[in-house]
DNA sequence: GCCGTTTTCGGCCCGACTGTTTTCAGTCG
């Protein structure tokens, strides 16, 4: 996959071009590109390999120019413009974009008085006090340097969306005890249920805006102060990301919370929409003249007073949502309340933590009316994987169970799909369960016609009801299996198999835009918890954050149907 | 270099914070 690397040159090359006041739009434009391509799901030289030039100008913020760039790059493996700004500059900004508050300008500056190319030198300078001596340089900024080069130790890549929803959920609740703030949210692409959070964003409405950033500052979760202002102040967190903390005055909350939640792709259209209608919006309000038409009301009325439906945050990526709203299309998402029950659990049967009637009683607590137990099969050795006979002893089990829970326990597995595409245990075993997932565990290292011919014949047995985490992808950890998920997505639909929305934290597998690409094709999906203690029943709430960034409603999702349909849905 | 219901030229979001300045440039989100 060459996109990272494509993306990171087009980033490279961002900097490299931003140090030239005259070119800072071109540079823009190649930071767009390089972001477009970096959330790209497919495979940039297939785009190019299928559709040619063409495909290429279909990625937003690609146009012929840069099209002919990729093209060049994708055949030669160089890139002649990019190498010979390389010789111009020979700086380091991959490694300088790292660390804040050292852009390209001064980066620039810098290689040009004193050779620094990379922060081991920049470190090195500053320690020797010749930055200081730098015009536009002072004290402060050599001292601010060495900060903030420990600083890029100390914060690691993306968190997890969990980790960031709970910090900041940690954060809001701190606050709001010290009776300072009347209003504290979330915002930024925590609220959008991004699946990694970069910073948290948290905006509160107080009359005492100084007290509120020395106890934002004090709380127990902050390593060190970035900034502090009176209307903005950002801290490092010990979890290893930023947190920004802004006090907004209750008129222009609204606007703030629109502003603030993002995503700046769609910020910048939304903007554009308001110039057309004469007005000009900022995180202050939406403006007519001076005056703010806003004042006072929700982030709703932004998009009303737009002409638009209103946007839940999940959607807000510009990925169409925008003409959508503005053709009053959007749909009416599903919530976490319309969620039925969980249909991937495990117990200490096979790898899970907590009994049978365990994780029966934690999903009584959910208010659940069916969860399915859904142990490993034989071929998953590591997570004691049961064969044929234990499967059969354990379902008497459940059974002498079910007269003494309010619960309908669904019988199930999650078998392997193994190299061939064949199921990890007997067709009647198969057969006798109101639940089969069937799941890539091993011998994941196969190219996309093997590894989509696979999974396609698992389905084909017709003996699947979910296809459990279908690319296996672990966040910062290990990369998707090559997959054709658009075949995969037909067999899905004419087989009646769901592909599972797998709500794990480090999985969340479907992704959003896997969700999108999929549905096209009329599929359902399942959104389970894969469980594997009590807790995990919590995660349920990232995974319909997702499905919700894949635009999905109620209907589209299985467990959200009564326990009648559902029985006849799984019985194909 | 991209883009288009202002469409092949002329725009490209805009305000806060910081440090080095004495009115502003750089950076960030």
């Amino acid at each position: 996959m060459k996109n990272v690397e494509l993306s990171r040159i087009f980033n490279e090359m961002y900097y490299m071009l931003s140090t030239d006041e005259k070119a800072r739009f071109e540079a823009l434009a190649y930071q767009r590109a390089a972001r477009s391509i970096e959330s790209l799901q497919d495979d940039i030289s297939e785009i190019y390999e299928k559709e040619g030039i063409k495909g290429l100008m279909g990625i937003p913020g690609i146009g012929k120019g840069l099209a002919e760039h990729i093209q060049e790059y994708l055949t030669t493996g160089k890139l002649n413009k990019y190498e010979e700004l390389k010789k111009k500059f020979p700086i380091d900004f991959t490694e300088f974009s790292s660390m804040e508050g050292f852009g390209p300008k001064k980066a620039m500056i810098l290689y040009e008085q004193l050779g620094i190319t990379n922060i081991a030198d920049l470190k090195k300078a500053a320690e020797e006090h010749k930055i200081r001596n730098i015009p536009g340089f002072g004290e402060k900024s050599e001292a601010l340097i060495l900060k903030n080069i420990s600083m890029v130790a100390a914060t690691g890549s993306r968190i997890l969306l969990s980790t960031g929803l709970n910090e900041a959920r940690n954060i809001v609740s701190y606050l709001l005890a010290q009776k300072v703030v009347s209003r504290c949210e979330i915002a930024g692409s925590t609220r959008r249920m991004r699946e990694t959070v970069g910073d948290i964003d948290i905006l509160v409405i107080s009359d005492q805006p100084g007290k509120v950033m020395d106890l934002f500052t004090g709380y127990k979760g902050v390593k060190s102060t970035v900034v502090k202002g009176e209307s903005k102040t950002t801290v490092l967190l010990d979890i290893g990301t930023t947190c920004d903390l802004r006090v907004i005055k209750p008129e222009s909350f609204g606007s703030a919370m629109q502003y603030f939640t993002g995503s700046k792709d769609h910020n910048i259209k939304v903007r554009k929409i308001a110039i057309d209608h004469n007005y000009k919006l900022n995180e202050y309000g939406l403006y007519s003249g001076n005056e703010n038409i806003m004042e006072g009301k929700g982030e709703d009325a932004i998009y009303r007073e737009l002409g638009m439906d209103y946007i839940p945050p999940e959607m807000r990526e510009d990925r169409g949502e925008i003409e959508m709203a503005l053709s009053h299309k959007i749909p009416e998402l599903l919530e976490l309340s319309d969620i039925k029950g969980d249909l991937h659990l495990h117990t200490k049967e096979s790898d899970g933590m907590n009994t049978t009637e365990e994780m029966i009683t934690a999903g009584m607590k959910k208010h659940y009316d069916y969860i399915a137990i859904t142990n490993h099969s034989k071929n998953l050795r590591i997570a004691h994987g049961m064969n044929d006979d234990q499967f059969m002893e354990y379902f008497k089990q459940i059974d002498s169970l079910s007269d003494k829970y309010h619960i309908k326990i669904l019988k199930g597995a999650e078998v392997d799909i193994l190299k061939d595409g064949s199921l990890d245990l007997d067709d009647n075993t198969l057969k006798s369960m109101d639940v089969v997932i069937a799941s890539v565990h091993m011998d994941t290292n196969m190219n996309t016609d093997e590894m989509t011919d696979r999974v396609i014949n698992a389905v084909k047995t017709n003996l699947v009801n979910i296809l459990g985490h279908p690319t296996g992808r672990l966040i910062n950890e290990r990369q998707p299996f090559q997959l054709d998920l658009d075949e995969v997505a037909k067999y899905c639909k004419e087989y009646k198999t769901a592909m599972e929305i797998n709500a794990s934290p480090q999985r969340l597998d479907l992704n959003d835009e896997n969700i999108l690409k999929t549905s096209k094709h009329g599929v359902y999906y399942s959104i389970n918890t894969d469980s594997h203690n009590i807790y995990g029943y919590d995660y349920m709430e990232l995974g319909v954050g997702t499905a919700r960034r894949g635009w999905l409603t109620k209907n589209n999702v299985i467990n959200t149907m009564n326990l009648q349909d559902l029985i006849k849905f799984l019985k194909k």
